[in-house]
DNA sequence: TGTACATCAGTGAACGCGCGTTCACTGATGTAC
DNA sequence: TGTACATCAGTGAACGCGCGTTCACTGATGTAC
């Protein structure tokens, strides 16, 4: 029996990112623990290290998968060409609502921290542009004689509004408000923030 | 010689919270140790037993220290009655060049999570109100007839958006921009929302 | 002023536990003949 | 088809280390006489 606990005969790392990033939604990934991955994923302790170099390297891995559905969500939340304030609306309620549904692996995007003097490789941090890239996108068009670094300067300030609106509720670090009035304060912001261009 | 490093004769707990302060700052709250405090402090490592149940109220204490001060930053930054926008844009700046001098002290603030199961004590949760409170007044001012909960909602979303663009700036995760850049860009910001109140 | 004893703030070696990582081993699968 | 051997993915008990916390002890200070 190869499989010991009946599960499909999937290749072993694709069980482990599975049961890694199920278990980072469930429980966040302070708690994640090397054993619970392996046990979730139906193998030994030790296995995790055949596939991966170390957890952070089985997180990274993760966080990689949680980039990649969110910017799926997103291209989908704008697939037609619109103006510019209804852009950022739409990319905004997605943002809200894939930050919502996956709350705990999107915390692990912004939590994650490599060891002590080990730097994020680069092809992960190439993983985030597509996030200003959507905002810079429409700003760049209404734009038109602003500089390429200067667009990708207001995009950032843009996501990071967005972003910490969104944050600090899914946070309840302070008093928590209703879904729906986040909702709309998050597309209110959104709105405003599209008005200003010029 | 009870004072065995020479220090002066402060009473413990003060030396205690002043060394978790210095090694904050100095090396973020993330490598925080019980040991490196009692030496610092020039005590035995059981003696922060003694004044602290345990090494989170220690932390705790030290974040209380860090918001009276941030707290006295910026109600200074905005002690003559001004317009709206102009208290905005202050009251940003202000907390902008507060987190960017205190960087680790100011990152602990959001950090520092109690251990599973274990609530923030209100009289902590408290101490954050003012920072609501500073961008809630002078929208209650100008929006005489809004409800104290959507005043209190607005603020706070307006503290987030802030708070964002500063915090993804100072967390290095993106590409940086230059001090002088973001002091704008927070300015700008701060004014925009000022702007949108009606 | 001096002696004996009590108190208790402060001490620091040792405990206990969690958990990432290792490595000598195993047993399933493949290869040679 | 059968036997002997080689390979190596996967195993899991054990290692190692970090570090918060404890607790039996100590020595400085206070009190009584």
């Amino acid at each position: 029996m190869a499989n010991k606990l009946g599960h499909k005969k999937e290749d072993l790392k694709t069980r482990l990112i599975a049961a890694a990033t199920e278990l980072i939604q469930e429980q966040g990934l302070k708690g994640l623990r090397a054993r619970d991955i392996a046990e979730r994923a139906g193998s030994a302790l030790g296995s995790l290290y055949t596939v991966f170099e170390d957890l952070d390297a089985l997180v990274l891995t993760v966080n990689s998968g949680t980039l990649k559905r969110m910017e799926t969500a997103l291209s989908e939340a704008i697939a037609e060409a619109e103006a510019i304030d209804q852009i950022y609306a739409s990319l905004s309620l997605a943002y809200l609502r894939f930050a919502v549904s996956n709350r705990n692996l999107w915390f692990a995007l912004f939590e994650h921290r490599m060891p002590e003097g080990v730097a994020v490789p680069d092809w992960h941090i190439a993983e985030h542009a597509f996030l200003i890239g959507f905002i810079a996108a429409p700003l760049a068009r209404n734009m038109p004689n602003a500089s390429a670094p200067d667009i990708a300067i207001r995009a950032r300030t843009i996501f990071a509004a967005i972003h910490g609106v969104i944050s600090i509720s899914l946070e309840n670090r302070f008093v928590g408000i209703a879904p729906e009035r986040l909702e709309q304060e998050v597309e209110t912001l959104a709105r405003l923030l599209a008005k200003n261009v010029n």
